[in-house]
DNA sequence: TAAGTTTTTTAGACTTGTCTAAAAATACAA
DNA sequence: TTGTATTTTTAGACAAGTCTAAAAAACTTA
């Protein structure tokens, strides 16, 4: 139905704006990595197909129809990652490359019964939801660890940065999903935040903090 | 690693090729419905990747490299049609598209972890070896009905066509994989085949006896 | 409000893969 | 062996998606 290249820049347009609001080219071609002259050239071919608001200089936002496609591209995406992970063994951090091809498969009946066989997952590995085959999810409510206050807590429920390094680091330190956490202290000197997991005591930075995300 | 396009040539090549040795452009041609002239351009592009033989007007056939390329998107193929029929409940007739595409995910682990999540199969839903993870696999060593001598019989164990109006007539008439089969009568006006299958009589036209395969 | 800076768009070119029409090579048949 | 039919290749063009360089629009900020 769309090309493989027309899917990544609806993606790309959704996350960001689920963000932002409107969209700019040059947020796009960022994300993309591509250039900006790029983006402007597609931007019109999506505005051609009634898949964006576009108006030269203005940014663009997706129509209704644009974010229907981009949230089952997202679906495919994150039903790809939970099957990787839970049949296939792959560990949270090996995974989201592999996706990005598989997410490309046209068949919504071959997603469907993927969904049906893996028993219809809410999330992915690394927390996010999982929409439905109608497209409806309901979103994260979740906070960063750095954002709740002291002597509060919350389970591991999602990250924020879903680079290799930021998993395998979580990963190294039993900071996985699920996992019940309390905020004992910040210390003052370098926003160093102190967890306490399971009985011990783990010390994480601030950026760490800021990428990790709590349900209450 | 090569590109979409690529790989359907070197399929197509390696297809063509175990049944007629050298492959023309025409063919190639045919097979990929596609015009001779585009052939021609990209047999140019295949030979200086040194992945096919080729000089002008002599037809082509697979270098090592080639071929072995060819033999890994035919594991794929077969792999994720298994994987379609058993763990998806397709049935047999309705995975060919969706293999298709799939059978380009470039991930050499995520298919070997495929292969053994389903513990190792040897044939695909058609009754086609799938070759192993080296590329490795015996040659369906398999007859048509129309080419074994009256009285004599078999396992049905394959198909020559694989169109789904072929495979849906199978079904129906229950003449799927597995089942043993005895030809009783050729019957000379029009080379009608008389089958006993459990138990029971059925007449197939020549057609289908040339394009339904049994192991002796 | 008038520069100056940044963002976005346009112009023109390149790559991959495709096509049609025409030319060249090969095959076949008298 | 010569002429015709078929196959294959070349020439030139097009669509999708990308790029660089330059122009235009929109922001900043004094
Ligand atoms: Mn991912
Ligand atoms: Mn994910
Ligand atoms: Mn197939
Ligand atoms: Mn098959």
């Amino acid at each position: 139905m769309y090309t493989l290249t027309e899917e990544n820049y609806l993606k790309a347009i959704y996350k960001l704006s689920v963000q932002t609001g409107n969209v700019s080219t040059n947020q796009i071609a960022a994300s993309l990595a591509t250039k900006a002259s790029s983006v402007t050239d597609m931007l019109r071919k999506l505005a051609d197909k009634l898949l964006i608001n576009y108006t030269r200089y203005q940014g663009v936002s997706l129509t209704q129809t644009g974010e229907k496609v981009a949230v089952n591209i997202i679906r495919r995406h994150r039903l790809w990652e939970y099957f990787l992970v839970e049949k296939l063994n792959f560990k949270w951090d090996e995974v989201h490359d592999m996706a990005e091809e598989m997410e490309h498969i046209s068949s919504t009946e071959l997603i469907d019964r993927l969904d049906e066989f893996m028993g219809f997952p809410a999330r992915d590995p690394h927390g996010d939801p999982i929409p439905d085959c109608n497209g409806n999810f309901k979103i994260n409510d979740l906070k960063p660890i750095s954002a709740i206050p002291v002597h509060s807590g919350g389970v591991i429920s999602g990250v924020r940065d879903h680079s290799s390094a930021f998993l395998q680091y979580l990963e190294k330190q039993e900071l996985t999903i699920g996992k019940k956490i309390t905020v004992k202290e910040i210390i003052s000197y370098d926003n160093t935040v102190v967890l306490q997991m399971d009985n011990k005591n783990l010390h994480i930075s601030r950026d760490v903090a800021n990428n990790l995300l709590i349900a209450l």
